[in-house]
DNA sequence: ATTCAACGCTTTTTT
DNA sequence: AGCGTTGAAT
């Protein structure tokens, strides 16, 4: 343990040396603050004798749980594997799931994802009348997140909201909650609201864990919501051994609820706080830490704070234009060749994005050049539509109750079962109060079915039988997998198909099949409900695999705790990143901290790339480049001789600095003077033409012929420009 | 009643 | 581009 000590720095030391109470640790990125987490537990476990069961780690991702338990049983030995490293979630599964009774509900619950809870509420739509045009579905389910974060359930919401319009959403929320307890489920908001509700509330159940865990760690602590604050607090008291470890400027999740202030309050909240600030890097080169410090200071509500490093500079920044996204691609791709003539492996390399679309120009380019690649998140393998209706099946057979489930089996494949004939059987099974899927067993007995669609209940009745019978007489998953496979008739319907993409989506089905297999060889609750449990919580941040000779494809948000040799940032462009929606002040913050998050996962080159103009929903954009690189201190950049950085919104005129290797590319063009009777192309406006010109050239008057809108423009600002 | 094809509309990030 | 809804054909 003392040689351990002795491979931190002075402030880690203090952290992990810490006695009991409060610790906030402000860990800038890459000051190492996994290696203080996993040796302040080391040393509770090794020096100050608390047993490891008494430790609760709460990590962003499942991966990094079982990272940090691995790191720490390197430290400590076998007794980590005691200890609970896992994420909020699956951390209140456990709590609830254990403790259903007091918290009321049946253990079994089933776990709604993203996509299930748009289907129910576009249900509860339907049962309230309300017109999904008028009202998005997704925006209903954002306001009940909201509320449910804050811990809200619909009496307490109603006791909140003021406004005229929030009673519909306040009808829907009742609807929503009721259905969900009807089918036995929950949503990802609803693990942390009943396991706060049932601690806060169940003075046993609360003083249990409370003597069980007597310390408690949180990582990410800027990424924490109320409903989280709340639980950790919870389970804190009354020794409040908490240590919080987190960076403000890393705070990336406030659209889902978290909230930055936790971090900056944490020393209000417990009074007694001791606070240790990580500020050496050991990751990034100087210049990189240079340009994202810059970059962050911009920020106001912020603790002022620099990151430094004793490694040298380095070397600079680069930023490229590009034409379009496929000339990005392509200098992806030249640099990606460039990095490994360097000798980098590919698997230290990563090319990041603002937002999932934008992964697949890249991607039609590395595969055109052959470069191996792993794409982070998008649509995930689970969440794939055919894999679903597979697991729907499953689903159905775990929990009769699960309407959501039972709708999507039904619809796949399709057996002349539409929308219909599915509402006439749940009305039926809600009349005879029996679940859902026990009503295709009674098909005969509901009225209004045709021949075809009563034969088409039986035969997936006797299969549900089936699997039932399987999955209770300890039949391998895989096999029941398989016997789904077969007896839904997926596997038939996709080969009929016969196209290269039912074949690819028959294929993705058939891995279901070995992702069964080899998760009950590894699990520790080798179930049906396991694996699903495991399919709902599992995020994409657990499925990266860095190591395994492939480029790394992901949105900056999923980079978030990972680091690179080289990191590609492209998309630099206003409306791109920061993204459009990003309007108010706190949200255009929140940006920049993403970017301050994206630039600090390089350790020594970065690039960022924009385009002039970019292919977005269907039509063309032009695109100027991201005010964050004009924020970049000029000589952290290294760019062809000359070309300043334009600012965000200066003139979009050809570029001035042009990718390497892509002077072939169209020269420079001077700017095009507009005069009366030109067309132009505006990038939000259209095509348009010019009425006239005012002030020496610089306004022009344009009427766009889309809308027949006269406007006034600045010639050598806007997005426009001239077609022949 | 279901399914398929055409149309119009909206654009993020995710446990 | 992709989705969901609408309208027409089966």
């Amino acid at each position: 343990m003392r040689d351990l000590l002795s491979s931190l720095n002075p402030p880690q030391r203090e952290a992990v040396l810490h006695g009991d109470g409060p610790l906030l640790v402000l860990a800038g990125a890459g000051s190492g603050k996994t290696r203080v987490l996993t040796h302040r537990i080391a040393h509770l476990i090794a020096e100050r004798g608390v047993p490891p069961w008494g430790i609760l780690a709460i990590t962003f991702t499942n991966k990094a749980a079982g990272e940090m338990r691995e790191r720490i049983a390197e430290l400590v030995g076998p007794a980590a594997r005691e200890i609970w490293a896992s994420t909020f979630h699956s951390a209140c599964v456990r709590i609830l799931r254990r403790d259903a009774d007091a918290a009321g509900f049946d253990p079994r619950f089933v776990i709604y994802d993203g996509d299930d809870q748009l289907r129910l509420m576009r249900a509860c739509m339907a049962d309230e009348e309300v017109d999904p045009k008028r009202v998005a579905p997704r925006a209903v389910l954002t306001r009940i997140s909201d509320a449910k974060n804050r811990l809200l359930d619909p009496d307490g919401f109603a006791a909140e909201s003021s406004s005229f319009g929030d009673e519909i959403i306040l009808r829907l929320y009742r609807r929503y909650a009721d259905r969900l307890r009807a089918a036995g489920a929950m949503d990802f908001d609803d693990l942390l609201m009943h396991t706060v509700r049932l601690l806060e509330g169940d003075a046993e159940v609360r003083e249990r864990y409370q003597r069980r865990f007597s310390h408690v760690l949180v990582d990410e602590y800027q990424d924490t919501n109320h409903a989280q604050y709340r639980l950790v607090r919870a389970l804190a008291e009354p020794q409040r051994n908490v240590c919080a470890v987190g960076d403000d400027d890393q705070g990336i999740y406030s659209w889902r609820g978290a909230d930055v202030r936790n971090i900056l309050d944490f020393e209000r909240d417990y009074p007694d706080t001791h606070v240790v600030a990580l500020e050496q890097n050991y990751r990034s080169t100087g210049t990189i830490l240079r340009a994202a410090n810059a970059v962050v200071a911009l920020n106001r509500g912020r603790r002022p704070k620099e990151l430094w490093t004793d490694r040298g500079d380095g070397e600079p920044i680069r930023i490229d234009a590009c034409r379009d996204e496929h000339e990005e691609a392509r200098l992806v791709v030249s640099e990606v060749d460039r990095a490994l003539a360097d000798g980098t492996s590919l698997s230290e390399i990563a090319v990041f994005y603002r937002t999932n679309a934008q992964s697949r120009a890249i991607e039609d380019q590395l595969v055109r050049s052959r470069v191996a690649y792993a794409v982070v998140g998008g649509p995930r393998f689970y969440e794939r539509s055919e894999v679903r209706d597979l697991i729907a099946y499953l689903r159905v057979v775990a929990n009769p109750n699960d309407e959501i489930a039972l709708g999507r089996m039904l619809g796949a494949p399709k057996r002349g079962i539409g929308p219909g004939c599915i509402a006439k059987l749940t009305e039926f099974a809600r009349g005879h109060e029996m679940a859902p899927a026990e009503a295709i067993a009674q098909a005969e007995m509901v009225s209004g079915l045709t021949q075809a669609q009563r034969q088409a209940l039986a035969a997936t009745a006797s299969l549900l039988a089936a699997l039932g019978q399987a999955v209770a007489a300890g039949l391998s998953l895989d096999r029941v997998i398989d016997m789904t496979l077969e007896g839904s008739g997926l596997r038939a319907a996709l080969l009929a198909e016969g196209t290269m993409e039912a074949q690819g989506r028959l294929e993705n089905l058939e891995e279901l099949v070995n992702v069964a297999a080899e998760y009950q060889e590894h699990s520790d609750d080798p179930s049906l409900a396991g694996f699903l449990e495991e399919i709902a919580l599992q995020s994409d941040a657990d499925l990266v695999d860095q190591g395994s000779g492939q480029v790394t494809l992901m949105t900056v948000h999923n980079a978030k705790g990972l680091e690179f040799d080289v990191v590609l940032m492209t998309g630099m462009e206003e409306g791109v990143f920061p993204h459009m929606r990003s309007d108010t002040p706190e949200s255009l913050e929140e940006e920049r901290r993403l970017c301050y998050v994206g630039m600090t996962r390089a350790r020594r080159r970065l690039i960022l790339t924009h385009a002039e103009t970019r292919a977005m929903h269907g039509g063309r954009d032009y695109k100027l480049p991201s005010r964050f690189l004009s924020e970049i201190p000029r000589d952290a950049v290294a760019r062809p001789a000359g070309a300043p950085v334009r600012a965000a919104y200066a003139s979009s005129g050809p570029s001035s600095y042009r990718p390497r290797g892509g002077g072939s590319s169209a020269p420079p063009k001077a700017p095009a003077l507009l005069e009366a009777g030109d067309t132009v192309l505006h990038a939000t406006f259209g095509e348009g033409v010019v009425t006239g010109v005012e002030s020496r050239g610089q306004l022009v008057r344009v009427r766009f012929s889309n809308d027949g809108t006269e406007r006034r423009l600045m010639a050598g600002a806007a997005p426009m420009r001239k077609v022949v």
